[in-house]
DNA sequence: ATAATCACG
DNA sequence: GACGTACGTGATTATG
């Protein structure tokens, strides 16, 4: 006989939900602790192959130890919302395990468990009882064993005995002494498990000892086992489980019938995918998955050497009125790459590869391509695919190509699927089509021996090439329709879509830079950081790398004896970051106030000065950076090679920097900021009407906010109090905690949670704000922005709390960080037209700021118009209920315009 | 390739 | 009371 495994189901499923991150369906039915029940099952079924299993659980209604008693279980709250829809639904899990799924009205699981254990044992059956709920730990004995699936944990009697200090059998009137809070069994006041084991030990068994009461010594504990006896005896019946449960299904009658199709239903119903692939499991075919369809795609991919192929393809593509391309070329800098090839789609499956200037291989003449090309890629009627388009817009325009209209599927992927996973091509294929694309490095090589991709034999690059171009064009087909369907085609076509041509020509104007003012920069810088070396080597006492944190720790902590403040990331190291330079500084310690002027100066000089007279591209004379359109989840942009985003600003040897990005001669650089945008924006959300009037009457907001937290008048404010509040302000921004505005304003925890609190107090408003953020992160997945921007947060359902915490800062910043970002893209986008008659160009973004170049006739015109645009960025679609201003200056360089 | 640090909004 | 701790980025350097 296979040992029976009696599992106390109902356990399993409180337990499961209560350890568990929230977890819904794709519909929102919550799962999470079905999902746990499930898996913790199918593990029980792994480990336990000679098992045969049996999930009991507690049937709904009262039991009979209601009506012996009232109250009992009368503590327990309600069941959560999200918990009652899992009832059902792990009976059918069960089902679906082809388990026997038992219960009876008006009992409990443990009375089945104690039924069925003792008729097993009549037949000297081995019992495992499934659960570790110690009301059925009475039930232990020869051949009775309870098994806890999480802990892996066995309990025997001798587990027993060390629990409780009696016996399995004793078990039952130690309860009824010592009761039990989460059952509300009352037991004899001032009783708990060790006094009760040792009073049974010394009486023999309840009855005796309730009748020899009185012989106790300790007169409290005498009197209340008078007093409270017949409560004991009630306790004993409210804890002794009932083993003759009348009409259970014969033991003999019950069967295991695991079906892999109805499990496989049923995974994939609950969308449990993770358990369907670890069992192997394929998902039902009738019903369409989620997951990529396994059916094998037939691709057709074909090179074009002649002329009449070509013009083929463009008819084709006029019919279709859509042709997706991806143009090759020979370096991933935009503005250096030469064309090699291009990639052309209409019919998903089948794709062509024009080479163009491979070092072998007939090939077409690029001028007769090109000439052809021209018109249809400027068509109007005529829809350009493909991804990452800024990339192939810029290529083309140096090139004489214009591209227009377009879609991008880098960009549709962003809006629809922002936060849960990367846009490449090469995911986005696996993830939607189950398919690896063929990567760079398999037809270029890697390392100092990659090819570049002209020197890519003819077939190789086709194959690879006209990949891109058809799974750009099959994610079209998949995505777009997604668009109005998900509500995101005003967010894609009014803020996305025109992204790439117009950032793509302002990485294409660039910025001009004085490389002699940088060179005399960085030797300045040599000479400073020469010096400070010889100075810090000096006070080592040994010349050491003072660039590696890790010998800067040995001096400070291990040579110098000095105190470590914290540790730093995994590897646990002493931290030797500037909070704690600064701290030693402060105390007088010179070593570490050197090094911060050295760290200060070396960053300057190899970032800034140094790095960037190494971009200056040779024919323009100017800074080309590169913005990723897709860069933070947000939907701010970022930029590389170089930064333009991070040039120094705070210090006044950092802003001489920005000295040096100056405006070709009879032009001047205009800068126009937001003021303040994040905070409006709160305010907006916030509905919180003390801090939008605030903003209406242009009073200064940080020094409202104190005199709001700390009860000061405005006027004659002391700047340290307006400098807290000003940290309080952008600490709400980020989703505050007491920790972190205690950390940033070095004062104590305690006390900046007191600001906080009188924060709240005064503007309620907030508060509120940041609830709901939470709460829609939770429930949805996802915040949305002023304009509807989702940003996808699942670290909302991640099993460890740190995760989930910043998931909710995350919530709380998301939506102001992307409204404002939505906002300057939406001016960007309407800017070119309104500047077009004019000789202004715009060349920059910093995420709150535009840069402008522009001749110095039209510099007034210009900024009014620019100032107006950025203005009522949000017009029609939303209308805020504070101003936005823009601030507009203009100069020689940007610290002049800044 | 990764960690630590620091520049920006 | 657990968890770790303010949001979003990119570049450089040291180091394994």
């Amino acid at each position: 006989m296979k040992p029976l495994y009696l599992v106390d189901g109902s356990a399993y499923l409180f337990r499961a939900y209560h350890a568990l991150p929230p977890l819904t369906r794709s519909d929102g039915l919550p799962v999470s602790a079905v999902r746990g029940f499930t898996a913790m099952i199918l593990r029980l079924q792994e480990s336990q192959h000679e098992a045969e299993l049996v999930v009991i659980f507690d049937a709904p209604g009262p039991t009979f130890r209601h009506q012996i008693y009232p109250d009992y279980k009368a503590n327990r709250d309600a069941p959560p919302e999200d918990l009652i829809p899992q009832f059902p639904l792990v009976r059918e899990a069960t089902r679906a395990l082809g388990l026997p799924c038992i219960e009876a009205p008006g009992y409990e699981a443990d009375d089945l468990i104690a039924t069925y254990t003792r008729l097993a044992r009549t037949t000297g059956r081995e019992v495992v009882i499934v659960s570790s709920d110690k009301d059925l730990m009475q039930l232990v004995g020869p051949g009775v064993t309870m098994l806890d699936p999480i802990k892996q944990a066995r309990m025997d009697e001798a587990a027993v005995y060390d629990k409780f200090g009696v016996a399995p059998s004793k078990v039952v009137e130690v309860q009824a002494l010592a009761g039990d809070a989460s059952d509300n069994v009352p037991g004899v006041p001032g009783i708990g498990v060790k006094t009760a084991a040792q009073l049974l030990s010394e009486y023999g068994d309840l009855d005796s000892l309730l009748a020899k009461a009185e012989q106790i010594k300790q007169p409290k504990r005498r009197q209340n086992l008078i007093d409270f006896a017949e409560q004991a005896r009630l306790s004993r019946r409210l804890v002794q489980l009932d083993a003759a449960v009348p009409d259970l299904p014969a033991l003999t009658s019950l069967e295991t019938r695991r079906d892999d199709a109805t499990l496989a239903a049923f995974l994939h119903k609950m969308e449990f995918r993770q358990l369907r692939g670890r069992l192997g499991l394929e998902a039902p075919t009738d019903s369409p998955s989620t997951l990529a369809p396994p059916a094998e795609i037939r691709a057709d991919y074909q090179l074009i050497d002649r002329l009449e192929q070509l013009d083929a393809l463009i008819a084709e593509a006029r019919a279709a009125h859509r042709l997706a391309l991806d143009v090759e070329t020979t370096s991933l800098d935009a503005q250096q790459a030469e064309i090699v090839g291009i990639a052309l789609a209409v019919t998903p499956g089948q794709a062509f590869y024009l080479p163009l200037s491979h070092v072998f291989g007939q090939q077409l003449d690029s001028a007769a391509v090109f000439a052809r090309l021209a018109p249809l890629l400027s068509a109007s009627s005529v829809l350009k695919i493909g991804h990452n388009l800024k990339y192939d817009l810029s290529v083309l325009r140096r090139a004489g190509l214009e591209v227009k209209p377009y879609d991008d599927t880098l960009l549709l992927s962003f809006v629809l699927d922002g936060g849960k996973f990367n846009h490449g091509l090469d995911e986005l294929a696996r993830r939607h089509f189950g398919q690896n694309l063929i990567s760079f490095k398999e037809v270029a090589g890697s390392g100092k021996n990659q090819l570049t991709f002209d020197q890519v034999p003819l077939e190789a690059a086709r194959d690879y090439a006209a990949e891109d171009a058809d799974y750009s064009l099959r994610l079209w087909q998949l995505l777009k329709p997604r668009l109005a369907r998900e509500g995101l085609t005003r967010v894609y076509e009014r803020i996305e879509r025109p992204m790439p041509a117009l950032v793509s020509e302002m990485e294409q104007a660039g910025i001009r830079i004085d490389g002699a003012r940088l060179a005399r920069m960085s030797q300045d810088f040599a000479v400073q950081i020469h010096a400070l070396e010889r100075e810090i080597h000096a006070l080592a006492g040994e010349a050491f790398t003072i660039g590696s944190p890790k010998q800067l720790g040995e001096i400070l902590f291990g040579k110098m004896g000095l105190t470590a403040r914290k540790k730093s990331g995994k590897t646990g190291a002493y931290s030797t970051d500037s909070e704690v330079l600064e701290e030693l500084a402060a105390e007088g310690q010179d070593l570490p106030a050197k090094v911060l002027e050295w760290r200060t100066l070396a960053k300057l000089k190899s970032t800034y000065s140094d790095a960037l007279q190494t971009q200056i591209n040779p024919r323009t004379g100017r800074v080309h950076t590169s913005f990723v359109l897709t860069g933070a989840q947000t939907g701010r942009l970022s930029s590389t090679d170089p930064n333009v985003q991070n040039i120094p600003v705070r210090t006044e040897v950092g802003a001489a920097i920005r000295e040096a990005f100056i405006a070709e001669p009879g032009h001047k650089l205009i800068s126009a900021d937001y003021s303040q945008i994040e905070l409006r924006l709160t305010a907006h959300m916030a509905e919180e009407a003390a801090l939008r009037q605030a903003f209406h009457d242009g009073i200064d907001i940080h020094a409202l906010t104190a005199s709001q937290v700390f009860g000061v008048p405005i006027a004659g404010m002391d700047p340290l109090v307006r400098r807290q509040a000003k940290a309080i302000n952008f600490g709400i921004i980020y989703g505050i905690s007491a920790f972190g505005l205690a950390r940033n304003l070095r004062i104590p925890r305690a006390e900046a949670a007191a600001f906080i609190e009188a924060y709240f107090k005064r503007f309620p408003g907030i508060r509120h704000y940041m609830e709901a953020a939470k709460t829609q992160g939770r429930e949805q997945g996802y915040v949305e922005t002023l304009f509807g921007r989702r940003i996808h947060l699942p670290g909302f359902t991640d099993k460890k709390p740190s995760v989930r915490s910043f998931a909710e800062r995350q919530a709380i910043n998301a939506p102001i960080q992307g409204t404002a970002a939505d906002i300057i893209k939406r001016a960007m986008a309407r800017l070119p037209a309104q500047l077009a008659d004019l000789p202004a160009t715009m060349l920059l973004q910093v995420h709150d700021e535009l840069i402008f170049e522009v001749a110095d006739a039209a510099v007034e015109e210009a900024s009014a118009r620019i100032k107006a645009v950025m203005e009522a960025a949000c017009a029609p679609v939303v209308t805020l209920s504070v101003p936005l201003v823009v601030d507009v200056g203009q100069g020689e360089n940007w610290r002049a315009a800044h």
